[in-house]
RNA sequence: GGAGAGAUGCCGGAGUGGUCGAACGGGCCUGACUUGAAAUCAGGUAGCUCGCUCCGCGGGCUCGGGGGUUCGAAUCCCUCUCUCUCCGCCA
């Protein structure tokens, strides 16, 4: 949610800036500032009636205290009248607060002046590339094959217990699972991030601070019991973990991680999209998240997008990271780049990690600050997939199949899993 | 799930209808004293918001959240959330 300030002070620039996603955002920001002047002098003459008010109750208290009973009685006849007013006030008050507020939700995270403008992926611009060789099909099998043949995932009765998109892992497909969790949260560990086991199911509250709600509520599962939503992503009870808190300077940034599986109901979704791992209902992520300064948060995107490729670089895998242009990017996101590996048999780009900047767009709406001086400021949030599995899975069994069958275990994992082949 | 108790500022903890944004203690900050420190003394120490003659001043709101009663509520009523104790259930 874009900062009220900003939006006074530079309108025009917001505009601007917001075309570069395909927003026209020239009529709503006309309709808010409209709103917000309504808005101040509202406040401006409430608070006024209230001051009266406040006076007139003092004044009660001193003349009853004197005995003075009919004095009283006429200032409580004039509090009366006030008060009608001020109610009056209130409502209209809240009634355009409301209606602000209904406004400035709508508009997305005005991107950096780095982002490339853009209407869709092709426009992203490639920022680097691992030197693995992109390797033709060949006879490779695709992963959903060779997955089955070898008994590591079982989809068919994963779509009988639950559905499409909720596979059983099975054997060394489930050691996997265990060992590429375990890898991302040691290798977060020693890149400074404090690992935290997340709720999994999270609030109306927790889920509109990041972003998730009003308007992506159709991509989660949703407890209507407890009116509890299933989490799509760790990024979100991770990045609330503050969420209404006013942090001191010297605990920033705060760099955390987590584990989680990650639902999402992906309507709408079908064909080789869906095919195998490539999009499921539940999967496994290790999620990093960093709450910094604002003049440093460029800095901490970067050292994020470096560490998410180091890690697809060590399991082995080609890889290549984009800078997503304006049009392809997330509503709350300032500055997105988006990690990919090479799935030899699909003969395509995965996506496996998306790193953001969202500034001030998630801080504002969770009112989250810091103590800067005397003063207080919004942090900016980031976040990362450090990575995601399924994907990741994918490309491990397309890449690293051998002429024989076996899958060879890239060396990072071997400890994990204590074997060299799958 | 049932019964009861509670939620106050950075922390502890008073306050049961009026001058309470909140006693008192602790912490922290500033100043004085001191060669320095400790001790002592004095002052300060929340957030949001509106306005102005805008490194300051004034107004409004906030005592878990929301609503109500009242001229006036931290104090009374309703409701929600959370915490604690007992019972039940369970990993």
């Amino acid at each position: 949610m874009i900062e009220l300030a900003r939006l006074r002070e530079a309108s025009e620039e917001v505009i601007a800036t917001l075309a570069k996603k395909g927003f026209d955002a020239g009529p709503l920001v006309e309709q808010a500032l409209a709103y917000d002047a309504e808005r101040r002098q509202l406040q401006k003459s409430l608070d006024e009636a209230r001051s009266q008010i406040n006076q007139l109750s003092k004044a009660i208290g001193e003349a009853a205290r004197r005995g003075a009973t009919a004095e009283a009685e006429s200032y409580k006849a004039e509090s009366t009248t006030l008060k009608a007013t001020i109610q009056q006030q209130e409502a209209a008050l809240r009634e355009t607060e409301a209606k602000l507020h209904e406004l400035l939700i709508r508009l997305p995270n005005p991107p950096h002046p780095s982002v490339p403008g853009g209407r869709s992926a092709a426009e992203n611009v490639v920022v680097s590339q691992n030197a693995y060789p992109l390797l033709p099909a060949d006879g490779r099998l695709p992963h959903w094959e060779l997955a089955e043949k070898r008994h590591l995932i079982d989809f068919e009765r994963g779509a009988k217990v639950t559905g499409s998109g909720f596979p059983f892992y099975t054997g060394d497909g489930a050691k996997l699972q265990r060992a590429l969790i375990a890898f991302f949260l040691d290798e977060a560990e020693k890149a400074g991030y404090l690992e935290m086991e997340a709720p999994f199911l999270v609030n109306t509250d927790t889920a509109f601070g990041t972003g998730q709600l009003p308007d992506k509520d159709a991509q989660m599962y949703y407890v209507p019991l407890d009116e509890l939503y299933l989490i799509p992503t760790a990024e979100v009870p991770l990045t609330n973990y503050f969420r209404g808190e006013i942090l001191e300077e010297a605990q920033l940034p705060v760099k955390i991680c987590g584990y989680s599986p990650c639902f999402r109901r992906e309507a709408g979704s079908y064909g080789k999209d869906v095919r195998g791992l490539n999009r499921l209902h539940q999967f496994d992520k290790v999620e990093i998240v960093q709450i910094v300064r604002p003049e440093v948060s460029y800095e901490a995107l970067e050292e994020m997008r470096l560490y998410v490729e180091s890690l697809v670089d060590r399991l082995e895998l080609a890889r290549r990271t984009v800078l997503l242009c304006g049009g392809d990017m997330s509503f709350a996101s300032a500055k997105t780049y988006d990690v990919e590996v090479w799935s030899p048999a699909q003969q395509r780009w995965l996506e496996v990690s998306s790193v953001s900047n969202f500034e001030t767009f998630q801080s504002n709406r969770m009112k989250l600050r810091y103590r800067r001086g005397k003063a207080t400021d919004l942090v900016h949030t980031l976040n990362g997939s450090a990575l995601a599995l399924p994907r990741i899975v994918a490309a491990l069994l397309e890449t690293h199949q051998l002429p024989d069958g076996r899958i060879r275990v890239p060396e990072v994992l071997q400890p994990y899993l204590k074997k060299a082949y799958l």
